[in-house]
DNA sequence: ACGATTTTGGAGCGAACGCTACAAAATATC
DNA sequence: GATATTTTGTAGCGTTCGCTCCAAAATCGT
């Protein structure tokens, strides 16, 4: 009973997730929010409470549809060393591509929200550890394959390609340039690699 | 001529820089700047120019005692190796006791400010490049020591350890867990040693 | 001492902020 | 069709925003 919604729930929320993706969580108010919604001030707290709450909903949406769905295309084919190397290529690419330099929202968030708001922290958290999670569980896959080096300790190095991601995000927002992010990734990718026996130069014992 | 200031000039930025780095620009207001300058409105429109002026003068004052102290007191020491490993000690050490996750100021504007401001981005850009630089500058002289494996790409590698730097920055936001911060850096810190030659396991070839 | 110049505190500008009140409009149940 | 319930648009609540105006206060050169 009672009159039902006129707007279109999913691209309310995209265009949510677009205002605090491009401008950040204090710099978006509610009325470019209600705009970039389709939808009236009223509706907007009718429906989702207020700015904050709309933001937990955006970031969830960004989360399932954005990091998600981009760990899920990589995962499962059998090639976990692949899977974390085009997880790289792509985040580079769309940086290098991301011309409004907008980044990625969970590391906005984790630098302009989570510190001020311990509950939203956490949920950031638990996103990122998803991340690490997903390297790991695809460097022990590598090393089980043979294809990754045995020695490869997979917490430290699962922590360590999340921190570059990290990094890569925050320098592309400053100064996207691929020289500089590939260099920043490179290091890193060849961890995985398999070793190569040093050949000997010269005869030494 | 004319009435001179009474306000301490720099207690005044230092406390903008504590405003700034607490609470982001945006959040900052004019009136909670005033107050911890020890400074009435006025005066602060008078000396500064403004809000984002202010900023301006305070992340320069930031990057000179933060940043640039911290470069200069590793460096030229002849100990290439040890500046770059305390380096992200001392980052590490200090993020985990920043009880109020202030982070760095310099991040947090790469994500905050620098993308909605060219000019002020390209100021974060700089001072982020003369991190790396010290890098670089470390990484050749390790190399010329002999500490440092001779292959190592001082460019690659000095780019890498930049990327880690931010990404420890910010995780110790979301997440300020010493074994998280120390798996970030460790693979890092370890491309600065020299190879250890494989022990043979068993006889084989 | 005096005029010129600068700083200081206070009041307040117009605008935007997050949010709410309220009545008209639209639906389900009966 | 009457009633109950929900959504929608509008108007506006009180607050805060960055910033400016202005007169009093304080210092200089002369």
């Amino acid at each position: 009973m009672g009159r039902l919604r006129e707007f279109d729930e999913a691209k309310a929320i995209d265009g949510a997730v677009d205002c605090f993706w491009a401008r950040g969580y204090e710099a978006t108010s509610v009325r470019d929010l209600a705009e970039h919604m389709g939808i009236g001030g009223a509706s907007l707290y009718n429906a989702y409470g207020g700015k904050r709450a709309l933001f937990v909903t955006a970031l969830a949406r960004y989360a399932e549809r954005s990091m998600r769905e981009r760990i899920a295309r990589r995962e499962g084919n059998g090639q976990p060393k692949e899977a974390i190397r085009d997880f790289f290529t792509e985040i580079i690419e769309r940086s290098l591509a991301d011309r409004d330099r907008k980044g990625c929202l969970l590391v906005n968030s984790a630098l302009d929200v989570a510190p001020h708001d311990a509950e939203i922290g956490k949920v950031v958290a638990g996103y990122l550890e998803e991340i690490r999670a997903f390297f790991q569980r695809n460097i022990e896959a590598g090393r089980r394959a043979g294809q990754m080096p045995r020695n490869l300790d997979a917490a430290d190095v699962s922590a360590h390609l999340l921190g570059v991601l990290m990094g890569i995000r925050v320098l592309a927002r400053t100064r996207p340039d691929r020289a500089l992010l590939e260099s920043v990734a490179r290091p890193a990718l060849d961890l995985l690699d398999m070793p190569v026996r040093p050949r000997a130069r010269r005869a030494r014992s």
